[in-house]
DNA sequence: ACTTGCACCTCACGCACCGTGAGGAGCCAC
DNA sequence: GTGGCTCCTCACGGTGCGTGAGGTGCAAGT
């Protein structure tokens, strides 16, 4: 009902070395040993191993997936889930820089040279906030959250100032709406949502409606992040339910 | 005409400390310095950190990069391709894990316990053939035949861009391992062959080593199959006698 | 003329995730 | 008893940067 350590390692695609070094890290305990002192591991431990694959295929450190693994209030159908849903979304952004590769060949082809932007738009990507203690608590810092502090750490003050200055505006415009009664889910606030979105991937990481989803969660949640445009609690369930919108007319 | 080295690393997303360490490896090399020793990019030197950015993104190692951009024997464009191929295939990859991810909720919902190999098949690797038309041509329609057309007949055009992604990939990797030097008949390249059959297995029909060998002299008479990864008729051979010899040392 | 302030420079140490032996033991087959 | 395979435990090495520390170049403000 056990198997031994090369056993394991075959099926998993890993060396036993790095299961050695799970050992260590604490990762990764095997339930038993035999009395000569080798690793036998149960199927329990082979299912921690799956998730254990899963995120580190997505980019989590190793401490993070063991944050992750032993957090007691997430229980497994939710590491799942999870990472159902970040794996897609690995697979789109590779699509997306196949896609990318294509127009560059096909740039190439037509002697067209091509913008520094237009190199790299592909790679602007993944995940986090200026909310980085807000997004902290939410993601843990899981690698989005490093990418976005990556980035934001580059910006200057004056990119600050024009960063929040677009958030403002567009913050403004949906308070607007807001008064002017419009529906969270007419089309100009899921235009509006779909902006915002935009706004997120250009200046801290790839946020497809899914991630969106989560920061409308956020915004309802906590005022602090649409004060100063209008009611407070009611706008920020406003934007929220014009993102989940958005984000069912572009998933639908 | 040439760009600052903050403006770089904003624009590819990477960090400045990136860009010092690939210059200090020999990876790029900024064309220019202004006189107080500040770096300076040009076009050019953006569109090998593009390309660097690309392979790095598909797992190559940093000396493996400089290895593959100063091949004079491979132009632009042939990089171009070569990662549009790998990054569907990745891409691929993560869907495949991503359905793998559905199947154990699935099993996880009916309380079912998945065997280890369940477990773990998409960590595995991955590739297969598309070569169904040749298939037909060759075998007319014998049971081989047969059930590769009804298995394909269900297959989605998602599933298509799924199959052919992987197989591109085991081509690129073929072409990777003729271009290094090593023989058709190392281990490497067996387990490659090794590779590609199971994916026709499991995409197309049952391929033993048997019929595996019958497909090496398709390979062989017919360079359309390798196009596109390197020189095509020697690339052609090269994978024949990979296949060959993986069937010998299987049926030894 | 002076001082912020930011972007840039050059060391140089540190860390994560193992790879890769070295040296030895358990266990099976012949 | 002697290969041959798998397992064990150190322990050092390597990649791809992160992260200061300490200093320079330059533009704008006072």
């Amino acid at each position: 009902m056990d198997h031994p350590i090369g056993e394991v390692a075959a099926f998993a695609g890993v060396t036993v070395r790095a299961l050695h070094h799970y050992e260590e890290i604490g990762l990764l305990r095997p339930s038993r040993r035999t009395p000569a002192g080798h690793r036998r591991y149960t199927d329990g431990d082979l299912a921690r191993l799956q998730q254990i694959r899963f995120y580190q295929e997505l980019g989590f450190r190793l401490d993070e997936v063991a944050a992750l693994l032993d957090d007691p209030e997430t229980d497994p159908t939710e590491h799942l889930r999870r990472q159902h849903a970040l794996l897609l979304g690995r697979a789109a952004r590779l699509e997306a820089m196949a896609a990318a590769v294509e127009r560059t060949l096909e740039a190439h082809r037509m002697g067209v040279n091509l913008t520094p932007e237009e190199r790299f738009e592909v790679f602007g990507e993944r995940d986090p906030e200026q909310y980085a203690t807000e997004a902290d608590r939410r993601w843990g810092d899981g690698p989005a959250y490093r990418e976005a502090r990556r980035r934001t750490a580059r910006y200057t003050k004056d990119d600050w100032r024009r960063i929040t200055g677009e958030q403002r505006q567009v913050g403004a415009r949906f308070a607007e709406l807001l008064r002017s009664g419009a529906a969270a889910t007419c089309r100009e606030a899921m235009d509006l949502a779909e902006e915002h979105r935009r706004q997120v991937c250009r200046y801290f990481y790839d946020c497809d409606h899914t991630v969106h989803r989560g920061l409308a969660d956020l915004y309802e949640s906590d005022p602090r992040f649409t004060e100063g445009y209008g009611p407070a609690p009611e706008l920020g369930r406003y934007v929220g339910a014009a993102i989940r919108a958005n984000a069912d007319r572009h998933e639908g």
